[in-house]
DNA sequence: CTGTTAGCGCTTTCAT
DNA sequence: ATGAAAGCGCTAACAG
């Protein structure tokens, strides 16, 4: 291995010098900085991340934390598009990411610790916020850089997160299926242990109660992803005496598992029943119908998390912040005009 | 920060003692080991990795890297899913593992060459196979571990690798299609550059030759992901004088713009033209219909990779070996019997 | 079984 | 503008 020591005696020059070329110090003469900087082209010399990162004692490095489901949370595209939108930034700030790999909370938990005891990362993203979380807690007492991604149960106030507009997202979205004649709306949510979907409904109600409708119990279901989710959905839609016209589906890959489960039970889309949803994300024009929904940005979501996050590890002064990425709804055709009826 | 040094003081041992404790050293006696531990926890004290790394060189991290094209391709559950395979090891072994987040092939190789040169990782997974690639020859020029996820194009016996049979694979699922009584059987497959997509093709006519079926070079038809992709493929098809009845495409995320746009023509599947695809990601059991596949087992594909990758970090001396993960066929509904008519 | 010592490669005062 | 030297926290001979 080159190191810096081969570097400084090609070049007839010190250790220390050279380190300073390559900090790019403006007090080395630009002849000296010359001839270092060809010595090193030459003998092929590439800097020693570890003995850098333990000499100044910051990594460049951050963690990326993925949710303890991660096994069927990481099938939702939601994952791969953020990590992407967290990734062009890194990238550009030479920053490397290190991914959560456990699967349980606990596996995850001494990921964590290793990570901030080991001086692995220099801050890390959550990429989910969930009650009491021990992580969580554990960062925020630590008082370890970290933002998160969706709105902190606790200390929203000190801690650094970015988020969408959920609850204005829902309002709107439903909202505009009110606009188009419907008036029998059930909602469809994820897990009542998240942010986002307890945002996206409190936007639903809001959204029926400006408009003078009534809200039931029995047309608020909860459930999972993917197929089984959408199954059980669907039943309990179907048992309704009264099925509602609009749907309005807090995830889209819910939806694609509703829409599978409703055209099994001869249920059509946009025609019997409408639907929108939320995220945006590619599958969302590839089904059949294609989806109307809302587009969070998810790359934007990730890009601003890293983004924040670094500033945070450069100066630990910086105030926590909430950063809130716009949405834009994306008309495609899974909604038909009620009116008419 | 709480260093080796402190608790060494705290327990009145040398720091190489506490080392040792660290790494278990079978010849520190079961009495000093316990006060040592007992310090440790007292103190707080967590080992700094980046020392660590300096002192043994080596980091007990690999680097994963997605292809070039990484927008889209991360858009395939398949990269999720084979990261999820990868983690479940290097978490079980105690590696973390990085990403690359470039997009273009300059910025990627950039990033190889610091996670090489800067000693970040001890070996590096390739998550795709591309005829003459910089990065590969890199790796290989430099004598650095690393495996590939595929099939390399040169030097395959001196480059670990881990594939499936794609070519028996596709023989198989065509078989399948040929045995349920279809003759004009069409293939639909990605980017020709790719070693899937070729593996899986020579399957698909080694089928059709067995079975004594010609073989048209406008049944062959190669495009891209997603709907755009799906689109073009099913024009190509609807533009035939002779239509197929069965359909071999190379990845479940085509099937779906393929399943689409059939759908769209008013084609309908399986009734007038059955699919078989490959991957079964997990999408493939929510398309309508559900899609009859090839399980290639993505998850073990990364937990092998990985698995050997370290074995040859920790003996660098260890042959280069291929490792096939073995397919299976899963019947869902997106075939009809031919034979009927 | 344990202590001493010398690095790992880089940065950073402190001199000059 | 540059050099000398100490030190980041840990490991690994080498002694004993």
């Amino acid at each position: 291995m080159v190191t810096i020591k081969d570097v400084a005696k090609a070049t007839g020059v010190a250790p220390s010098t050279v380190s300073r070329v390559i900090a790019d110090n403006p007090r080395i003469s630009p002849d000296t900085k010359e001839r270092v900087r060809k010595a090193m082209k030459e003998l092929g010399y590439h800097p020693n991340i570890n003995a850098r990162n333990l000499a100044v004692s910051s990594t460049k490095a951050i963690g990326v934390i993925m949710p303890s489901s991660a096994d069927k949370a990481l099938q939702n595209p939601f994952f791969p598009e953020i990590l992407r939108g967290i990734g062009s930034v890194t990238h550009s700030m030479q920053y490397s990411m290190t991914l959560s790999s456990g699967v349980t909370e606990e596996e995850i938990f001494n990921e964590v610790e290793r990570m901030v005891y080991g001086s692995y990362v220099d801050g890390i993203i959550l990429l989910y916020s969930k009650l009491d979380d021990r992580i969580t807690n554990f960062l925020h007492e630590k008082n370890f850089p970290f933002v998160m991604v969706g709105k902190p149960y606790e200390n929203a106030t000190e801690i650094t997160h970015v988020d969408n507009d959920n609850y204005t997202a829902g309002k709107e979205i439903t909202d505009h299926l009110i606009q188009m004649g419907h008036q029998n709306i059930a909602f469809i949510g994820g897990s009542k242990e998240l942010f986002v979907t307890l945002d996206r409904e409190a936007g639903y109600e809001a959204a029926l109660c400006d408009a003078g409708l009534d809200v039931y119990d029995e047309y608020r279901i909860h459930t999972e992803f993917l197929k089984s989710g959408g199954r059980e959905a669907v039943e309990r839609l179907l048992s309704l005496k009264e099925m509602p016209t609009g749907l309005v589906v807090s995830d889209d890959l819910i939806s694609l598992g509703v829409l599978s489960m409703l055209e099994e039970s001869g249920v059509s889309v946009p025609s019997d029943i409408s639907l929108v949803s939320f995220n945006n994300v590619y599958l969302s024009e590839i089904t059949r119908p294609a989806l109307t929904t809302v587009d969070i940005q998810i790359h934007e979501l990730g890009a601003q998390s890293a983004k924040v996050l670094i500033e945070q590890t450069v100066d630990k002064s910086v105030a926590a912040k909430r950063i809130i990425v716009p949405h834009k709804i994306i008309y495609r055709n899974s909604i038909s005009e009620k009116g008419a009826l």
